[in-house]
DNA sequence: GTGGTCTAGACCACC
DNA sequence: GTGGTCTAGACCACG
């Protein structure tokens, strides 16, 4: 597979990739019908419990991102797309929103807030397109 | 005291609270000099277990933000606005870095990511600077 | 065949193919004494594993309700439409029991279960008859 | 605890026992803000293994119908009880649809079904209210 | 081979 | 004490 993962950024290990699934569907490196990889596969992989891979394709299969077919393997749903697109949009939103307001709170001033984005928008590389 | 916090947020309690004090000293809400509530008091005022509140002090006081008069209480030392202040702008900034970051993993395009940010800076009150 | 599967509804393909078998006997859509499709030639038309319908096939042979003529194919026996009308109406009795028995269990009131049973058994069409 | 888990018919014992939380909330046998058993309390209760437990209180807080509150255990939400009504319904409905829809696919006479559903119906508790 | 369930036990942060 | 994550390994049904 095409990512990695860190076993000690705080993020759990499963939702890492969970996350990297939905964003590989988003960008359209996973496509809808895809088979992915075992949970056996990946696992070996990624250097992680089978059970950690498994609990990642479970989330996601709640989610209706994955499908599960019986002694087959698991692949990409027809709706996933649309579905990871909005997902990433949204968390991402409720994620510069939590900042924000919590720079408010903190009473920080709305200039030095613009300051601060803007230097750090500055340092992406034009890339990330 | 003047502030809330959110048991299921996500931050644990004691972060919350400690970092609602920096913000406080860092608006000059709390003043160099002055005593903070007991740690029974805000426990009890926050409805919140009174370890938890001594171990945000703790951790304050080890930040030198507060200082501990021996029985008598805990107050906001000299120094701490200063701190407070660099604190909080430094805070922000790596907390927006992360986002940004994980937006470019995520092959969001570089627009997409301004669009959004300008538009969660629009929601944001002008009162707040 | 005349018949269709549904890979992810929960019931194994295996059970869905014996059991639409049974069904197409006890309407007499399949009468004694003739032959049935080949283990590889359903599984083509069904695009399933072979060895799925070989088990399917391999059920209804221990149940008495296919028989093996050697080098030749499989076919339906004698009693098989006796049986499997017995079959078909023993199967639904259980299945309803335990549908209603789970909704006792789950407290739901005797008249809020009749009421949605009626619902159900108004929607479905005069024709199945 | 109020329930009992069969640990071999069929149904993960993991889904018994989050099905028969929401059962209980949506009965108020179980009411919003109460707290529920811990973890390990339920998992030696029921002579299970912890993570069983926790699996369940997992999906049960995902749907929304438990939250977590770190270090002191999990609560039954406000929204709880109307969810777990809706879904004891419609989970209802569906089992219920589904049984009469194959029913049809088999060719059962109406009629047939109609007799064998009264007949069932018959044999339930009046208590059951 | 596949996914799914379950057990057992370790370690963590939090209250 | 609490919930949460992770590992390791067993067993099952299915294809």
């Amino acid at each position: 597979m095409f990512f990695r993962i860190d076993a000690s950024d705080g993020i759990p290990i499963y939702e890492q990739i969970s996350r990297q699934i939905k964003f590989a569907v988003a960008s359209e490196a996973l496509r809808p019908g895809e088979m992915i990889p075992s949970v056996r596969e990946l696992a070996r992989e990624l250097a992680v419990n089978p059970n950690t891979v498994a609990r990642a394709y479970r989330d996601l299969q709640a989610e209706g991102i994955l499908e599960a077919l019986r002694g087959t393997g698991m692949l990409v749903t027809r709706q996933a797309v649309k579905q990871c697109r909005a997902d990433r949009i949204e968390l991402l939103r409720q994620r510069i929103r939590q900042v924000f307001e919590e720079a408010c709170r903190g009473q920080l001033a709305l200039d030095e807030l613009r300051v601060l984005v803007n230097e750090e928008l500055a340092r992406l590389p034009e890339s990330s397109s």
